[in-house]
DNA sequence: TTGGAAAGTCAACAAGACTGCCCTATCAAG
DNA sequence: CTTGATAGGGCAGTCTTGTTGACTTTCCAA
């Protein structure tokens, strides 16, 4: 409340954006938007014994082919065994491979198989639909600006881990 | 994979932001910043008895006193049984009040109590500041685009709901 | 060689979503 | 005044996904 209605200038520039309501506005977007976002996949999941975490650990898989566990781990931001029963079933269903690393054997190294990569294509295609229609329909200053807001929302570690991604091979 | 690289033109304007590596990326970033969005909240929170849903409800209640448990139901889009325990833990905790309606008495219209409202500033205020600072970093024109690609991103139902929602009060 | 640390697994529990079914109170229309 | 629809609530049971705690296997360094 506070800070309601108060509107400054600066270098000429209106920070009209930066009133409460405004943000209070924001805020609403990104949960509506974000209930969108995920329900596509979580259709598709539905029907079979996943769920949303499994669709983010086979993101994951699919993005960094080999990573460990404790990457994938890092990267989700869950717990050990909260991983674990997703990468359990996924394993015994046979659509994720887990092999024993060849440097250090303790180590997993996780790889999506034949039947895994088809399912997270399904999934990541409902994703991409939606989420392309609307940068067609935004226009490529408003996905820009829209990027530029996310990365600067994230925390500063998990913003590093996310910017050193793009040097991966997809 | 199919339009991966798949780079056009029109109208003079590249469409690199729509090759399916650029799309993944901002699938990325909506999930790691969605993450962030609802950390601060959730942590506020982890002390109490209460989760994420109560604090959703509570935004909703002070955003549009008065409303109604239906209405409260289309917005967040849960079912009845599920936003009917988180409600009655506010109700019965003294943070929501709930007021026979006068013209039609089966409605129960909602108000946040003064302790009520006191929470609901305190975690509003978490989730804002993170908000405000991010919107800083990226500047109004960022601001905009990020809005318009969460508008374009939801559901049509949610969005003139959303864009409705504009008129009232706050 | 032995002891600590790291990687991963198993078991049990809690939050919060869901469905299905049943109930009361109220309203509105025939 | 009855009857059907609507608003709200309750109970039981399930599912997903998060948690903590305790355990095994493996590695590495003192």
């Amino acid at each position: 409340m506070a800070e309601t209605m108060r509107v400054h200038t600066l270098g000429g520039e209106d920070l009209l954006f930066l009133t409460d309501e405004q943000i209070r506005r924001g805020i609403e977007a990104m949960f509506f938007a974000y209930r969108a976002f995920t329900a596509d996949p979580d259709l598709i999941l539905a029907g079979m014994d996943y769920g949303r975490a499994h669709h983010r650990a086979l993101h994951f898989i699919h993005r960094d082919p080999g990573l460990t566990v404790t990457s994938l781990l890092a990267v989700l931001g869950v717990t050990k065994q909260s991983l674990n029963r997703v990468l359990r079933t996924l394993i015994e269903d046979g659509l994720v491979e887990s092999r024993v690393g060849r440097r250090d054997r303790r180590e997993r190294h996780l790889h999506l198989t034949a039947e895994g990569a088809a399912l997270e294509r399904r999934l990541s295609e409902a994703q991409r639909a939606r989420m392309r229609q609307a940068y067609r329909a935004a226009g490529p200053q408003a996905v820009a600006g829209f990027r530029q807001v996310l990365e600067a929302m994230m925390d500063p570690d998990t913003r590093a881990q996310y910017q050193s991604m793009k040097d991966l091979p997809l």
